[in-house]
DNA sequence: TCCTTAACTGTTTTT
DNA sequence: CAGTTAAGGA
């Protein structure tokens, strides 16, 4: 099924499986497989709604891969009581593994060699598949890491993220009994949101459709925007070359926006050369036409929208759940939300995974993990010495050599400390203590979680030093643990019997914030794009449309990544149903510098003429005459080259004349007073890091002059700290700055 | 060993 | 700016 936007996707889906249900199909027969929990959920519902109660198997397809992975754990050399380490855990791992293999990493940072290999993993190649490239570094670092990383996750029975769909397409792939009994029992498989399918879910749900070819895919190549996931546009593209016997079906109506909203999502998607071209249409009403507004400054923009939203509420047009406000990154949600703070408008943020990932709830969880697979490093490096138990790096060190010496686990290690060479026996002692600790609260395994929680926390005495401490954080920590003690109530209450403390832990492992959001409760959402995809409200903010934000910087010399942006602003568009406001802001704070933006390429592309244009407030760096504009007023800026290498003007085919220059008011020409007096260079004329040396007398438009005290790094790197006058001293990243040499 | 402070560095999106 | 590491001191 390809399906735009708004088209009643989901709909069809559940009614599809109500359908087979009349049909005579068993429940247990139909897999529903989607990528969120938040789609799951509401899947879930509205087919019980519309087949009362039905049990339907709905879930995403990592918690999928988990269940499986429980049932048959053996064939991938894991037991069934694995732990799921999240992306800060794998991280660690990975460190681990360099540190101690003394792998050389060149210049590389974890972050690189973890993402090249979940990339292999994405692409289903196994550790001992895995042949570097030549010319290659990274390859040849990875082609050492990735065998290690793996061997250590399998050492601890623990697998990451990615390893739920590699381990699940290999055991289908490996034995053909195990895939031959899973085909026969999901003989109907529902997949929606295709297009992310990465090359392992590929696998995996072709392996399901062998024997009983019932597949049906849901779909929208112009929403794919997990490429950088490994997603493959492909597989929804090549989707009828791949199942011959395939019938397509497309939904192209679209039954949410208004004429406006789609006209402007049509056209920027047109700019999409890689793309299955589709007529979207609507017999939805014309409606208000689409705004693009600039402002000054992102606290500008922050403060109109929540008084817009204020004001609407207080007139009783609008409730507050009718309003949504997108962003690129979760960094620009910081002006928003003082700006809704200040108005007294409810809000609610959607961001990742943020309660398990805190570290006192990390911390707590940590030993749970322990407690369900001993053989969990990871779990005992975190809890061996939190809180402080006079066990110090040293000690650790030893003890993870001995363990891996003799190939045991670190918690067996501790358990024979005073065997350990060059451990102290004070350190010793200690240990030991620990381990008895552990095995004390082992006992609890099958408790109620709610004990199994509380009973961790008196014996370690974790809460105590926060206690003691007065700082608004500790507080905050000895709520979030409260928190924690009431969820694990309500599991207790939901899973009657106890002993289920490894299902807990994989629905903290898995869960993520997005879930939380309730589109029930009165509140203006706040959210990524990625986050928004499958939602939709009357009104829709998109913030930040500037070069280098929206299309991302990292993206931007890319036409692959470069389109997979186009398709995430397009996504944001087709979430609003009846009003929609896209704006950027002239100058906008970044890593703590205010920078001059350019607008984004992207708003070229769209029916301007038939948007609504405004200006809203002033660039205070750049007063008077914006009539007076030059040609060039995209390019010569002050920014570095990164943003200079994309103005703009190289537009995709299909895009409109540049920008109307009253709407874009660049550097003027015209001397501003200050440098009139001599005492500014133009802010225009870029000087590069080179030009600034030691003691140098330098000039900023704000502080005025000052004196380098100091400088370092190298590149777009180098940093100069000026003492001013009257400002102290500041420091700054001198190829965004505007520091300028004083002296000709 | 552990805490505090200063310096440094690197920035997307998520299961 | 924030998250992390290195250094210094008790």
């Amino acid at each position: 099924m390809l399906a735009g936007p708004g088209s009643g996707k989901t709909r069809v889906v559940t009614h599809r499986i109500a359908h087979l249900l009349r049909e005579g199909v068993r429940p247990g027969e139909i897999l529903a497989l989607t990528f969120t929990n938040k789609a799951s959920d509401e899947m879930r519902t509205r087919v019980e709604a519309l087949t009362r109660g039905a049990r339907v198997w709905v879930s995403t397809f990592h918690r999928f891969g988990a269940r499986l992975l429980r049932e048959y754990a053996s064939y991938v050399g894991l037991t069934p009581n694995f732990t799921i380490y999240d992306v800060d855990d794998a991280r660690q791992t990975l460190k681990r593994v360099i540190e101690a293999g003394g792998i050389r990493t060149a210049h590389y940072s974890p972050e690189r060699i973890a993402a090249a290999i979940s990339a292999a993993k994405n692409q289903l190649i196994a550790f001992d598949q895995y042949q570097p490239q030549i010319g290659s570094p990274l390859s040849q670092i990875v082609a050492e890491a990735y065998p290690a990383y793996q061997q250590r996750l399998l050492a601890s029975s623990a697998v990451d993220f990615d390893d739920l769909l590699l381990h699940v397409a290999t055991l289908l792939y490996q034995n053909a009994d195990v895939r031959a009994e899973l085909d026969a029992r999901h003989r109907f498989v529902l997949v929606d949101e295709y297009q992310d399918t990465n090359r392992a879910q590929y696998v995996m749900l072709r392996a399901l459709s062998i024997d009983y070819p019932n597949l049906a895919a849901t779909g929208d190549p112009d929403q794919s925007i997990y490429g950088w996931r490994g997603a493959d546009i492909r597989n929804i593209l090549q989707f009828e070359s791949d199942f011959p016997d395939a019938k397509v079906v497309r939904l192209e109506q679209n039954y949410r926006s208004t004429k406006s909203i789609l006209r402007v999502a049509d056209q920027l998607i047109g700019s999409n050369l890689r793309r299955k071209a589709k007529s979207l249409f609507t017999d939805n009403g014309e409606g208000a036409p689409v705004k693009l507004v600039q402002y000054a400054t992102q606290d500008d923009e922050a403060r109109s929208i929540a008084d817009e939203i204020a004001n609407e509420v207080a007139a009783g047009r609008r409730r507050p759940r009718d309003f949504a406000i997108f962003y690129r990154v979760n960094a620009l949600s910081r002006s928003l939300e003082r700006a809704l703070r200040e108005q007294g408008v409810p809000y609610q943020m959607v961001r990742g995974q943020e309660f398990y990932q805190r570290k006192e709830i990390k911390d707590v969880l940590a030993y749970c993990q322990l407690i369900n697979n001993p053989r969990d490093d990871q779990a005992a490096l975190r809890t061996i010495n939190t809180p402080a138990r006079g066990i110090g790096r040293k000690t650790i060190d030893r003890l993870a050599e001995y363990a891996y010496l003799h190939g045991l686990s670190l918690l067996d290690a501790a358990r024979r400390a005073e065997q350990v060479e060059g451990v102290n026996p004070r350190s010793a002692k200690s240990v030991a203590q620990y381990a008895a600790l552990i095995d004390r609260l082992s006992n609890l395994a099958n408790a109620p979680l709610e004990e199994v929680l509380g009973t961790i926390l008196t014996e370690t005495k974790y809460r105590e030093p926060l206690q003691d401490s007065d700082s608004e954080e500790d507080l905050n920590r000895l709520a979030n643990i409260e928190e924690l003690l009431t969820d694990a109530r309500q599991f207790d209450e939901a899973h009657p019997g106890g002993g289920r403390l490894e299902e807990y832990l994989e629905s903290a492992w898995l869960a993520n914030e997005t879930d939380d959001w309730q589109s029930e409760s009165d509140k203006v959402t706040m959210m990524t794009l990625h986050a928004a995809k499958g939602l939709e409200f009357p009104v829709v903010y998109l913030v930040a449309f500037e070069h280098g934000l929206l299309p991302h910087e990292r993206s931007i010399n890319d036409e692959e990544q470069l389109e997979e942006e186009r398709r995430l602003a397009f996504v944001g568009i087709t979430r609003a149903r009846e009003a929609l406001q896209l704006s950027y802001a002239v100058h906008r704070d970044f890593r703590g510098q205010r920078r001059r933006t350019v607008p984004s390429q992207f708003l070229l592309e769209m029916p301007r003429d038939q948007m609504e244009l405004v200006e809203v407030g002033r660039d205070q760096w750049y007063p008077p005459n914006w009539d007076d504009i030059g040609d060039d007023a995209f390019g010569d800026d002050e920014s570095s080259d990164e943003l200079d290498a994309s103005r703009p003007a190289r537009s995709a085919p299909g895009a409109l004349e540049p920008f109307t220059p009253n709407l874009v008011p660049q550097a003027p020409k015209v001397m501003t007073a200050a440098r009139l007096a001599g005492a500014l260079p133009a802010p225009t004329s870029g000087a590069a890091p080179d030009d600034f040396v030691q003691g140098m007398t330098v000039m900023h438009p704000e502080h005025g002059p000052g004196k380098i005290v100091a400088l370092s790094g190298a590149g777009k790197n180098r940093r100069a700290t000026v003492q001013f006058a009257t400002a102290g001293q500041r420091r700054f990243v001198l190829a965004h700055s505007p520091l300028r040499p004083a002296s000709r």
